[in-house]
RNA sequence: GGUCGCAUAGCUCAGCUGAAUAGAGCAUCUGCCUUCUAAGCAGAGGGUCACAGGUUUGAGUCCUGUUGCGAUCACCA
């Protein structure tokens, strides 16, 4: 049984015998003990003090003294105000350590164990423009979340649902058509997403001459939004899309499938993956039988127009339209039909949508119509809601150019990785193939490090002046500390030093010592933790805490040219367990971690 | 205007269900490589936790209000 749950229960029977109250759980406070007292777990004792009738340092002591007579593994503890801190043996940790010591997977739950499904919808990216800064932040977040929550035990499905269709693609389309010249990625070289991204600026470029011909002839600005002829030719194109035009077909998919390949490379560059992915192109019809049957039941209203609509202005939102009157449907109305297909295909439990916290208002809509339209699943759909990433001088904005284009920082990464690798002097003995391997592992690990280490839902900044740091909080920082245990590892194996175990149990821990164990043991909380909030931020604090509660450790002990055999053994098993779990931790952010930088 | 979110060191960020003297990193200054990887370790300075009330034995954390910033409220997605 877990330490803590059996230091709860001892405190009710203590608290039981002592005061001859019962108390309730949830009072239970347990705590990590400040690294300034000595002690593992310390219990706030300030709620008992109605049951004890005693001033907190009394209550304190005599439940102290109970819990010393009762468990085996404390001992000691000691009272600072209303704070009992308790100590537990080193032998306790010890063989703690030895239960887990060769458990690789530790603090994992064993895959679908929880019995859940869960689809993590991300990325979702437009198909007219390449990804950007932004997209990473959605990519690793929704990456992250899903290992994250595979490490709770669920069965996690990922999916991607691509808007491949609408305005914005007839827009490349169209601009490529007029001013392309038959130009492919072949024969320019370009990055297909890049190529139809740049006749999408061509298209936006083009579009604003024509709104500006029309206001010096003293037309409005709306009006000349309106009666451009670009704009009206890239609609009659949406128009012929949906009508099933060949040409225009064609068109799409060679353009879309450029696309595609573009985004492949770099979702492979990322590490990213997907279970299924989703063309709006065949889902974008979804939901309209569903609303129509909430009219019918009468959960839905119909406007004089023929247009339907959802009244949530009772639960003090607005009117939000389902189907408009000439009865095509919204992007709400797609996702209603996605969801309620993907409930039933799939037998989900949970539904958690990445998407940026510009959309709250749509999903509180969405499961909130889901929910009038009395489906009892809406209640597990979730939004997983993150903040913009942020320039030092604002949004990013396409049309300005500020936006940070993924691919150009992807490899402005691997790039400061190779250099500073060189200026460090650590990769001579690299054969080339290593060493372009290790940068790309750096590189990354830099650059999603930086990105998950912040609480998702936090508007973050990148400073592009200032390139993402190497040294401390960092993900290099994280990388270093498993490369340098790995290192020792693997001179103890040479030197045919056993790891583990028999034997140790007596020896004494320094502090450092049982910092690092006591770090260790937290990390199955951590997991659930982070799982819970959805956030990999706490997944990425907590190995570098880690990282650096080592880090400590190694500076203060040697751990080959310790002469007890003991406390070596004990150092390598320590050593070798934290390596793991920075790896592991690593790994659901993820990071790769290197053997050698 | 309505709704929602955010505000912690010069900068970037931690601070879980309220609890001890609010923590890291960067930047600045100072030490430590003939010793297992110095992308490291140690130390110094740096805070009215936006402001004002309230609840509580106890508030950065909960409630109310104010200010500032952001998002959103389309027959857009």
């Amino acid at each position: 049984m877990n330490i803590l749950t059996t230091l709860e229960e001892l405190v009710l029977s203590g608290i039981d015998t002592l005061y001859s109250a019962k108390a309730d759980v949830k009072t239970i406070q347990f705590q990590k003990t400040r690294k300034e007292f000595e002690g593992d777990f310390t219990l706030v004792v300030f709620p008992f003090l109605k049951m004890s009738k005693k001033n907190p340092e009394q209550t304190a002591e005599e439940l102290g003294t109970y819990l010393l007579n009762n468990n085996k593994n404390i001992v000691s503890f000691n009272v600072v105000k209303g704070f009992l801190n308790i100590k537990l043996s080193d032998s306790y940790w010890i063989n703690e350590l030895k239960i887990i010591s060769t458990d690789k997977l530790f603090g994992l739950k064993p895959a679908n164990s929880s019995g859940k499904s869960i689809m993590v919808e991300y990325s979702s990216p437009n198909t007219n423009k390449p990804l950007h800064l932004g997209h990473i932040r959605n990519n690793l977040l929704g990456y992250a979340v899903s290992e994250i929550l595979k490490a709770n035990g669920h069965n996690v499905i990922k999916v991607n649902l691509v808007n491949d269709r609408g305005i914005h693609i007839c827009k490349s389309m169209l601009a490529w058509q007029k001013w392309g010249n038959g130009a492919t990625p072949e024969s320019t070289g370009l990055k297909g997403d890049k190529l139809v991204g740049d006749y999408y600026v061509k298209f936006d470029q083009e579009y604003k001459k024509q709104i500006k011909e029309l206001t010096d002839k003293g037309v409005d600005e709306k009006q000349a939004k309106e009666d451009a002829e670009l704009i009206q030719e890239a609609r009659e194109m949406l128009r012929q899309w949906e009508a099933g035009n060949i040409e225009v077909n064609q068109l799409w998919k060679t353009m879309n499938g450029w696309v595609y390949d573009g985004f492949d490379v770099t979702y492979k560059v990322l590490g990213v993956d997907f279970d299924k992915i989703y063309y709006e192109s065949e889902t974008y019809k979804l939901g309209k039988s569903i609303v129509l049957e909430g009219l019918e039941k009468g959960i839905l209203i119909q406007k004089e127009d023929g247009s339907i609509w959802a009244d949530l202005t009772a639960d003090g939102l607005d009117q939000k339209i389902l189907l408009r009157s000439d009865g095509t449907s919204v992007y709400m109305t797609q996702d209603i039909g996605t969801a309620h297909q993907r409930f039933s295909e799939f037998k989900l439990n949970d539904l958690v949508y990445v998407v940026g916290n510009e959309q709250n208002y749509h999903f509180q809509v969405l499961k909130l119509v889901l929910i009038k339209l009395g489906y009892n699943w809406a209640e597990h759909i979730s939004h997983l809601s993150y903040g913009m990433v942020e320039l030092p001088e604002g949004k990013m904005k396409s049309r300005e150019g500020t936006v940070v284009d993924a691919d150009d920082l992807i490899a402005d990464m691997i790039d400061t990785a190779r250099q500073t690798s060189e200026e460090l002097g650590k990769i001579n003995d690299f054969t080339g193939d290593e060493a372009t391997k290790l940068f790309k592992m750096i590189g990354l690990g830099a650059l999603k490090y930086f990105i998950l280490k912040v609480d998702p839902k936090k508007t973050m900044l990148f400073n592009p002046q200032e390139s993402i740091d190497f040294n401390g909080n960092t993900g290099p920082f994280v990388q270093y500390t498993h490369a340098r245990i790995r290192s020792v590892i693997r001179k103890a194996e040479e030197a045919g030093i056993e790891q583990y175990i028999v034997g140790e149990e007596n020896i004494k821990l320094s502090e450092k010592e049982q910092n690092l164990i006591k770090l260790v043991f937290e990390y199955p909380n951590i997991i659930a933790e982070a799982g819970n909030n959805f956030s990999p931020a706490i997944i990425a604090n907590y190995i570098y805490e880690l990282a650096k509660e080592y880090n400590q450790f190694y500076h203060d002990h040697s751990i080959l040219k310790e002469d007890n055999i003991d406390i070596q053994k004990f150092r390598l098993s320590i050593s070798t367990k934290t390596a793991d779990i920075i790896k592991s931790g690593a790994a659901l952010l993820g990071m790769e971690v290197p053997e050698k930088m």
